[in-house]
DNA sequence: ATACTTGCAAATCGTTTGCAATACC
DNA sequence: GGTATTGCAAACGATTTGCAAGTAT
């Protein structure tokens, strides 16, 4: 990770009210940096721990649960829920979709503009629309 | 109940390979019978136990979180997560979608007539698609 | 008679919490 | 120094499991 995307990394967690600590910079580097920036990420909270781990990172799954949870609150990231007891944390907060492959439980992004909603019903009075979820669920043909 | 709905409830079990007993016939009355049948519902476990508990029927959770996934594999139920740890079975398993009361937890239908999706992008190959869930997520513009 | 179902209680899963120790500003 | 953050272990809620007893065919 470069000195440059490291303090951007840093401006953006003091943006957010998040104090740059160890373990957010560490979890922000792995969710958010270089290595991972062009990639779409869709992490759960036990698979970003591991992978901390891996990297010698010392954090405890709390701080994963807490960072993931401050993250999104801020912004950073989105969480979408697709089976019961399985939240993934989604590092494309643009405007977008998901395909749902149901074997593996993984995910992918469908850009936004590929799926078109037509009218929809007006939304019952004195509610506004906070995000509209589309999942597309996939599984082996053959 | 009618005994003819009665009878209609047991070909229905028998059809999905499931034995009609005592506990599923009570279950399936209170998801499918007269009284629920022109409203769609959208219940968790507990709920439907508190239900059969309240009404005099003698049922385990357990059983209850049974015959909601065996109704589900027979498609008389169709499954629908909207927060992480919390599982919908709803009634109406024609397609549609649904508007989620973020402050409520509840849900509500859409029919699916009501929204369009434009061209989707192509399916991954040796895919395909199982279902597609829309959820609008309200919340309280007060 | 046999296979399928049930209830119970314990186990499991993912996630959250309380609180003392620690790190940031 | 004062407040925010962390780690740990215990608590938690929803769901699942193992198994002995009960029930449908």
């Amino acid at each position: 990770m470069t000195m440059r995307a490291y303090s951007e990394l840093i401006e953006r967690l003091k943006r957010a009210g998040l104090r740059p600590t160890r373990q957010r910079l560490a979890l922000g580097r792995l969710l958010f940096g270089a290595e991972a920036a062009p990639v779409d990420r869709h992490v759960t909270a036990e698979q970003l721990h591991a992978e901390a781990m891996q990297e010698g990172v010392r954090v405890s799954l709390a701080t994963v649960y807490n960072a993931l949870h401050q993250f999104t609150d801020a912004g950073l990231l989105r969480e979408v829920v697709v089976e019961p007891g399985r939240s993934y944390f989604d590092t494309n907060i643009a405007d977008h979709h998901h395909f749902y492959f149901e074997e593996s439980g993984r995910l992918q992004d469908i850009p936004g503009d590929r799926v078109q909603l037509g009218e929809l019903p007006e939304t019952p009075d004195g509610c506004n629309v906070r995000r509209v979820d589309v999942i597309i669920r996939l599984s082996q043909s053959e």
